[in-house]
DNA sequence: ACAGTATTTATCCAACGGGTTAATTTCTTC
DNA sequence: GAAGAAATTAACCCGTTGGATAAATACTGT
C-alpha cells in the first residue's frame, strides 16, 4: 500500500504569524479599546491560537504597546516623504494639511489607537523608548517652512511649529475621530463625500488665511450677497 | 431596662443616592472607558451597594447613557448663558473660544466621555432622543454672530457655523484630550500654566486672524527680527 | 401599632477572560 | 533517521465581573 502523502496540519511561518497577530491586534484594539479588546478575538482574527500571542509577542499590554509603536512609526515615516522643503511655504502648509487629513482618512485605526492611549493618559507610551526620538525631525521640518514663509513675506506671523502642527492635526483629528457623535448631535452625515471636501477646504482656508492674512479660495464662500451664503451653507 | 435608642444603619435618600451614583459613574467611565469601568467600583465610590445601581438606574449600559446625556446637557446649558448676541462679532468669537477652552479644562471627564463614545461609534448616543434636540439653538447662535460679522465688515468671510464650531472645539479638544501623548512625543509638558496660556493665545489668534484678515495680538509673536522669534519659541 | 411599600444590604453564581501547562507537529542538522 | 529545537495546538485554571435572589431595614398612611 502506497504511503499517502501527509497533509500538513499547519505551516511554519513565524514572521508571517507575528505580522498577522499585530495586524489583527491593531484592528481589535482600535475597534474596542484596550480593556474592550479580547485576546481570543485577536487570535481568531489572526488565524492563530491564543497561545501564539504570548509566544510571539507577549501579554496583552505588550501586544498593545507594539501595535501603538507600529502606528506612530508608520505615520512619521510617511511624513518624512513629504519633502516640504521644495515647495513655497503656503503650498507646503497646504500639502501638510492635505496629507494629515488623508492619512487620518486612510488610517482610522490610528485615530482610535491615539484616543485609547490618551484615555489611559499615555501610561503605555511613556514606557516606549522608540517613540520619543521619532518626532524632532518632523518638528524641524515645519519650523523651517514657517521660517522661510516669514522671511519671504508670505506669512505675516512667526508661529511656534509645535502649536501649528497641533492645530492642523487637531482640526483634522477632531472632525474625524468625533464624527460619530458630531453627526448625531448636528444631524448631518459628516462623512459623505461632499462633507469631507468641504471640511478640507475649510481647514486649508482657515490656516492659510491666518498665516498669510489673505482669505483663501473656498474658505470665503461668500462675501458678496450680504449674508445669504451663510444660510445656504447649512442645508 | 431602658430601650436603647436605635442607631440607624442607613438613611433613606433616593434622590441623593441617584445623584451620587451618576457622579461616581461619571468618574469611573471617564477614567476607564465603558469596557474598563467596574460596576463595583462605581458602587463603592457612591458609598452604595452594587444592587443600588440596578435599582435606581438600570444596568451598566443604561447607566453609561445617563451619564453621557447629563454631560451634554451640562455643557449646552452653560453655553446658553454665553449671550454672544450683545458682543461685537470678533469679541463674541473670542469669548466662545475662551469658554470652550475653559470648559474643557474644568471638565476633563467630558472629554473622556466623548472619546469613549466615539470609540464606540456613538452606538449609545444614537439611542438617545434627548440629545439631538439640544443643539440647533446653539448652532443658530453662532450663525447669527457670523452673519453680523460679515454684515458689519468685521469678518472677511462667511463661514458655515457648524464648521466653525467644529474647528474651535477641535483646536481645544485635541490639545487637551491628547495632551498625554503629545507631551510624550514632543517632550514638553503641555499642561503647565505657561503652555496653556500660549495655547489659548494661539487659538484665538488663529481663528480671529482667519476671520478678520488681521493678525491678532499674541498670535504674531514676531515678525520684526527676521526669523529669530521662531527659534526662541521652542525653548 | 400595624400593614404595605420603598429603599438598602448581604450573598451567590454562571459566564467570561487572561494567562498557563502540557502535549503535538514541523523543521533542522548531524 | 534520530535528536533536539522551534512553532503550534488543545485543554485547563482561577480570579473577576455583571447581574440576580432573597432577606432586612426604614418610611407612610391609617
Amino acid at each position: 500500500m502506497a504511503k499517502a502523502k501527509r497533509t500538513l496540519k499547519w505551516q511554519r511561518d513565524p514572521e508571517g504569524m507575528r505580522l498577522r497577530i499585530l495586524e489583527a491586534a491593531k484592528q481589535e484594539f482600535s475597534a474596542h479599546g484596550l480593556a474592550g479588546a479580547r485576546v481570543d478575538r485577536i487570535a481568531a482574527k489572526a488565524g492563530a491560537n491564543k497561545r501564539m500571542l504570548y509566544y510571539h509577542v507577549g501579554n496583552k499590554d505588550e501586544l498593545y504597546l507594539a501595535v501603538l509603536e507600529g502606528a506612530y512609526d508608520k505615520i512619521r515615516s510617511e511624513e518624512r516623504g513629504l519633502d516640504l522643503e521644495h515647495l513655497d511655504p503656503p503650498e507646503a502648509i497646504r500639502r501638510l494639511i492635505e496629507f494629515t487629513w488623508n492619512y487620518f482618512l486612510r488610517n482610522p485605526e490610528f485615530l482610535s489607537l491615539l484616543q485609547t492611549e490618551n484615555l489611559a493618559r499615555a501610561k503605555h507610551l511613556k514606557k516606549s523608548t522608540k517613540v520619543k526620538s521619532m518626532h524632532s525631525p518632523f518638528v524641524e521640518m515645519i519650523r523651517t517652512v514657517v521660517r522661510r514663509g516669514v522671511d519671504s513675506g508670505d506669512f505675516q506671523v512667526a508661529v511656534d511649529p509645535v502649536q501649528l502642527y497641533i492645530s492642523i492635526a487637531g482640526l483634522c483629528f477632531f472632525y474625524l475621530s468625533n464624527s460619530a457623535t458630531l453627526s448625531v448631535i448636528f444631524g448631518r452625515d459628516l462623512l459623505d463625500k461632499k462633507a469631507k471636501d468641504e471640511r478640507l477646504a475649510h481647514m486649508v482656508g482657515l490656516v492659510l488665511a491666518a498665516l498669510t492674512g489673505q482669505s483663501v479660495a473656498l474658505f470665503e464662500i461668500a462675501k458678496a450677497p450680504k449674508s445669504r451664503a451663510a444660510v445656504a451653507q447649512t442645508a
